[in-house]
DNA sequence: TGTACATCAGTGAACGCGCGTTCACTGATGTAC
DNA sequence: TGTACATCAGTGAACGCGCGTTCACTGATGTAC
């Protein structure tokens, strides 16, 4: 049945919401459009009158997982770099991607995706550098984004091959290593 | 119809060669047991001959992915490290996951898969740290392990990031930004 | 403000397809004598 | 070394199932007067 267009629009934030935990959680391919609108509490058929495919709803849960992201820890990042990167680096965060760092959750996905999801991902890191530049301590802006770059490449790898192995104590090994090894005033 | 013991025997040898670049190119999810036989050269029914299921699959031939990029990387990272991070993080590498490192490749996909293809992971880990560790610049022998540990992160990090990202600069600056801050000697 | 009607968000059945897995069968291999 | 037969690797059809996508339909919403 019909419904208000504002329901509609709440209808369609709720797709997405659904989608940007369930994809980081599952992945792209380990959830269907089915289970996707259920979560959201809508039927099956519905589904095309708010996305144009399944690409093109990861495209923009994709996005909307960065833009939370973005949202979650921007009084952190400024407040306390330290603290930013300890929490990113908690159990919890390994124990709970559905809510955490899009970028390490479907970094793999986007690997193999499509270039709407490729797009999204490279404002993804251009956004995150960008905040973490400016606390760099090096002297040289070309320099700070350097440290920033890497930075962001040495966090998410180690979150993601610490979810990847099953051993509790090599994952937080891994986690604790890479934070010893941040640019001063990160780690 | 019958096949020499032999024969049977480098059949499944090249159902997991082939399955090893297969995952790694598409994700477990990402390819069907009908096209991982046909590119063995058999058809679908053969397959529970061999292994008691897609997972058990998953996990053998992640295993015989690692095992190989072990073999591929001995010589080098025992005489130039400098030499095999230059490779490790090379275009080439980026563009070709199926013949590359499968921590980099499958982490998203061990990540969510099973206690088999996880033991296998957390393996794989230790075995490359271990490689890297005897090179590490640090005196103690525990933070020479540290510097491996996060110079893996770094390394693996920053090789799925740039395979995520559509935009080439991105991808390259990534990756130059990485080798940048790895321990002496390394980058 | 009230009535008549066009719009369209959401429903649920149906489409063809490929999935992982099972199984009766084939016929060359390996074995016992 | 030769024969008779049991073994079993591989085949291909079939299983039930869930996938992404389409579509005729429903009926409340939004609009025109």
């Amino acid at each position: 049945m019909k419904v208000t267009r504002a329901q509609a629009e709440e209808n369609r934030e709720r797709i997405l919401d659904n989608a940007a935990q369930l994809f980081r959680e599952r992945g792209f391919d380990g959830i269907g459009l089915n289970d996707l609108m259920q979560a959201a509490g809508l039927t099956r058929g519905g589904f095309y009158g708010h996305f144009e495919s399944k690409d093109d709803l990861a495209a923009q849960a994709t996005q909307r997982a960065m833009q939370v992201n973005r949202e979650q820890w921007k009084a952190q990042t400024d407040r306390s770099l330290k603290a930013w990167v300890k929490a990113y680096l908690s159990d919890a965060h390994r124990d709970l991607p559905g809510a955490g760092c899009a970028l390490a959750a479907l970094a793999g996905d986007a690997a193999r995706g499509g270039p709407a999801v490729k797009g999204v991902f490279a404002e993804g890191v251009e956004s995150l550098v960008a905040t973490l530049q400016g606390q760099m301590p090096a002297a040289d802006e070309g320099e700070k984004r350097d440290q920033a770059l890497a930075m962001l490449s040495t966090m998410v790898g180690s979150l993601l091959l610490s979810r990847a192995v099953g051993d509790k104590g090599l994952s937080r090994e891994l986690r604790e290593a890479a934070r010893k090894s941040l640019p001063a005033g990160a780690g």
